[in-house]
DNA sequence: GTTGAGCGTT
């Protein structure tokens, strides 16, 4: 019986998910198994990992059988350092029977009883350490795949904003306005973006004539560059690719 | 071999 969310979920009827957190991507459910079948019965262990590549998520859900239990490993392995990182302890929010836990049967007592365990150093850190890195780190751990079927169904009439919108499409249009800005930005600027500095001539032959063609690259892309652009000798080219079909689809 | 906010499976 090593393997806890290998068969599924044994019996959700009377027991409470706990969400440990900050977790090392090694720990293992058999791993914190003993470490909070110490604190109390622990029904089962299950840890989310990725459908592709099948690796620790960072985060496990523990389930107790009684709430007592639940909440006592809640402030005793709350903060505790597994395998060199400090995991975080506390009620699952969502899941199975999170409902039971929404009502707010479990979560009024462990307010309650938190007053007496020290709480402060903690969300201190934590809310520093969000500040700092709000947007960077978007490692493959979270990637979608097992996020998407998830909150479909429930984020659907949660978020009536995106009525036709996915998450996804909405991604990806942002990004590209993004990727637009920070060319134009770019090109102001003077040169950067990658796809201009990728010449055909001195990508493709930058040591078959560096002197001259050096010389002729830099007057040509100063000189001919722009008469490219204002001469618009291929206005079908232009036509062809239509390059405002989204952009009166959408405004701005 | 890497990563680090968050909420789950047959």
């Amino acid at each position: 019986m090593s393997h806890f969310g290998r068969a599924g979920p044994p019996d959700i009827k009377d027991t409470y998910s706990l969400l440990v957190l900050n977790i090392t991507f090694r720990t293992s459910a058999d791993d914190l198994f003993p470490l909070f079948d110490k604190y109390g019965k622990v029904v089962d262990v299950f840890i989310p990992r990725d459908r592709r590549t099948g690796d620790s998520r960072g985060f496990a859900f523990v389930r107790y059988k009684y709430a007592d239990e639940a909440q006592k490993a809640v402030e005793r392995l709350d903060g505790k350092v597994v395998d060199g990182r400090e995991i975080m302890v506390q009620f699952a929010k969502y899941g199975p029977n999170a409902e039971r836990i929404s009502k707010g049967r479990i979560l009024e007592p462990v307010e309650k009883l938190g007053r007496s365990r020290s709480r402060s150093p903690r969300p201190r850190y934590r809310d520093e350490y969000r500040d700092k890195s709000r947007r960077r780190s978007r490692s493959r751990s979270r990637d979608r795949s097992s996020r998407d079927y998830r909150g479909r169904d429930r984020d659907y009439h949660h978020r009536s904003r995106n009525r036709s919108l996915s998450p996804d499409y909405r991604k990806d249009r942002e990004r590209s306005r993004y990727d637009d800005a920070r060319r134009s930005r770019s090109r102001s600027r003077g040169s950067a973006s990658p796809r201009q500095s990728l010449s055909p001539r001195r990508s493709l032959s930058p040591k078959k004539s560096p002197t001259r063609d050096r010389s002729s690259d830099a007057r040509d892309l100063k000189e001919r560059s722009p008469v490219v652009r204002s001469v618009s000798p291929r206005p079908r080219a232009a036509d062809s690719r239509t390059p405002s079909p989204r952009n009166s689809d959408v405004e701005e």
